[in-house]
DNA sequence: AAGCCAGCCAACCGCGTTTGC
DNA sequence: AGCAAACGCGGTTGGCTGGCT
């Protein structure tokens, strides 16, 4: 016997999510916190599996989460992690705590390929074979060995992490920037977060306003009628993360910090520690020199 | 103005891993 | 211990949009 089913095949729906199915998702989270999906369709009433209650927090409604396009330091953090990584795009996201998974692996997709597949074609050679590229044939070659000493490197560290003895000191995480910048994420995330649901409402009662009432009569079955204003949702939002409630959300910030948070043992985080310490060095002391 | 095409991105699918019974 | 379902991740798809002809 195993786990009770999370939900019916049958009658979930799929397709874009409407504005009143984010708010109805966003309160359930309010109230019991991220996890728990396959209670969501029950408690909830949203006629969507599990799963796909999961992915639209993780990839869209997700406290932290920053749209737009990528600044050209974020575009060189993936393009030397996914050198470093290969298409984990779960472990490339964990550096880039603003960015799902999701967004970092379309950006990859339509964007770095085609610039990286350019830059070694057209960019880099002309049709006679030499070298055309801002990057000289010297640099190149420097970046190239650079790189693969950095691999080799982040890997010998991971090696040593693993053989560590359990009684190794842990690290103080404060005196990493990168841990820092994931402890103050914690703070500011759920200021994002009530932009999003802001914005969210904002769409919402503009579509609202101009849609059937088909919908208006869904809506008002959820516990955000039409007549819950901006102000109230946000409010109501935005204080079920205040730090003194929040711890498990602001670990759960990103997909590693979410596996922390599950409760992945002491030595692994320390594992993940050093190598994140190791790899962010390298990230940030080499994003300067690398030309894109 | 209409049709076609390419780019973008949200969402789905499939599969390996983890977890609860 | 073993099974079944949840979970998490990476790959893929499909619909929307804007540009071009």
């Amino acid at each position: 016997m195993g786990r009770p089913p999370c939900c019916d095949k049958t009658g979930v729906k799929k397709g874009p999510w409407t504005p009143e199915e984010d708010i109805m998702l966003v309160s359930f989270v309010q109230e019991h916190g991220p996890g728990n999906w396959r209670t969501v369709p029950t408690h909830t009433g949203l006629r969507r599996c599990s799963k796909s209650c999961r992915l639209r927090w993780t990839n869209y409604l997700r406290p932290g989460i920053k749209r737009g396009s990528f600044s050209d330091q974020e575009e060189k953090m993936i393009i030397q992690l996914q050198a470093l990584l290969g298409n984990k795009w779960a472990a490339i996201a964990s550096y880039l705590p603003e960015r799902t998974d999701n967004d970092i692996k379309n950006y990859w997709n339509t964007h770095l390929k085609k610039k990286l597949r350019k830059l070694e074609t057209s960019d880099l050679y002309s049709n006679d074979g030499h070298c055309l590229s801002k990057f000289n044939s010297t640099s190149r070659g420097q970046w190239e060995r650079t790189l693969q000493a950095d691999i080799n490197t982040a890997k010998q560290a991971l090696q040593n992490a693993l053989s560590l003895d359990e009684s190794s000191p842990i690290p103080d995480i404060g005196c990493y920037p990168f841990i820092k910048q994931e402890a103050k994420m914690s703070t500011t995330t759920y200021a994002s977060s009530a932009e999003n649901i802001a914005k969210l409402l904002k769409q919402w009662t503009r579509s609202e306003s101009t849609n059937n009432s088909e919908q208006s009569k869904a809506s008002s079955s959820t516990q955000f009628s039409c007549n819950t204003t901006n102000n109230n949702a946000m409010t109501e939002y935005s204080s079920s993360f205040e730090p003194s409630n929040s711890d498990q959300f602001s670990q759960a910030t990103t997909p590693e910090a979410a596996g922390k948070f599950h409760g992945e043992s002491k030595r692994e985080m320390d594992d993940e520690i050093q190598l994140s310490v190791m790899l962010e060095s390298w990230l940030f002391d080499e994003n300067d020199d690398l030309l894109i």
